[in-house]
DNA sequence: CGTTCCATCTCGTAC
DNA sequence: GTACGAGGTGGAACG
């Protein structure tokens, strides 16, 4: 990992053209290649990178200013014309063990999985990703009364997840062993829905849920700590 | 913006919860209070991670460790326990100028305004950005049979893009004016279009025209260095 | 201020 | 490898 704090002036070439002015910028140079461009505001995004593999050319233009050329076997580039530098620095960081996250929406389907009924009363898990020609409905139940139930499991809803919904069902209802007892209910369920997803959701039968990931998490909790 | 590079241990809680184990990373402290967590690899996104405004509070552990606590006011913490700096270092960088692009899809907008027989054989354009109850049609045209043919641009052609189009067909096709001639016929275009965005489109009857960006590109050019 | 949609998206994961 | 969906998405444009 090299740090370079420098005047400089960028240019990139690839999927867009993207210029910066001459400015004091940090540039961080990755030990497999990757650099990035950042300025003392705005996000974790760089105002400029360079994906890796690629590879970072040193030179001189023809007027003796230093210039970086990174190129990539995409044929984008990205080129910096440095006029000054002010700090830099290179470290040896070795390998990185890793992020490792929890509590995403994979965890929420598990928790909705052991918990059925908290969507609706008497509603039980036959399977979670239950497959159509389409993709993967997020969880196939059973109400009381014996109706399979399609459940969508998101943890924003938004109009796109009722849309996904509304095709599962369109198909599932087209399969003779789901619809013996009557048509197949939809359930959307998210931590949050959206007044518009809501909206086109009543408008096409399907019932919404919000999920309560703390409250569920809590049962799950205590009656792990039962056994 | 403040450059550290240390041996440190990163704990992240809000949407979700992630963890980051002891190791050399470099740390990033920008103006307005933002911390990057990056390690020697992967790409522009840095490890962990937060947004601004957040705040950081330096302190120690009951052990005399160095802890870092920054947080946001939507209740994130993000928790940097520090076992030894390698670096660190301040630089006043100014205020950056900003980035200038080009060559979004807007631009693929335009281009395909100046040019919509591109898109099917007769084709001319009636308006950019046609609108409807539920927002606007990117390019709304006519063919040579005096159809109204409404069309949907994207760079990457998913399967949202094909249910937006789908929504704006729907209500077009309750205008009059539109219909005297039949039906609104419906083009998705797209630089790439994606195998179950096509089918979906296909049985929908909606067209798909994958857009050559570079050649429309030149087309324009010549034309221009005509005049 | 909320909502929508793009992004040099990045990133995981199933096929 | 490719395709597909999620993201602590971020960010901008628009109403």
């Amino acid at each position: 990992m090299r740090l370079v704090v420098a005047r400089c002036q960028v240019d990139y070439a690839g999927r867009l053209t993207a210029h910066l002015p001459m400015a004091t910028r940090v540039l961080m140079i990755k030990a497999d290649g990757s650099v990035l461009v950042h300025s003392d505001g705005g996000s974790y995004k760089p105002l400029n990178w360079m994906s890796p593999p690629c590879t970072l050319r040193e030179g001189t233009t023809d007027d003796g200013q230093v210039e970086w050329t990174v190129t990539s076997k995409t044929a984008d580039t990205l080129r910096i014309l440095i006029e000054e530098v002010v700090h830099e620095s290179s470290h040896d960081l070795g390998i990185d063990p890793g992020l490792q996250k929890d509590g995403v929406e994979k965890h929420l389907q598990e928790l909705l999985a052991e918990h059925p009924a908290s969507l609706s009363p008497g509603l039980t898990l036959v399977r979670r990703e239950f497959p159509t020609a389409i993709g993967p409905v997020d969880l196939m139940c059973r109400d009381g009364e014996g109706l399979s139930v399609a459940v969508e499991i998101k943890r924003r809803g938004e109009i796109d997840g009722v849309e996904q919904l509304t095709r599962y069902l369109e198909l599932l209802n087209r399969e003779p062993l789901l619809t013996s007892k009557g048509p197949v209910r939809g359930i959307f369920a998210a931590q949050e829905i959206k007044p518009q997803a809501r909206v086109l959701a009543t408008d096409r039968g399907i019932a919404c849920a919000v999920v309560d990931y703390d409250a569920l998490r809590g049962i799950d909790d205590s009656e792990h700590r039962l056994f």
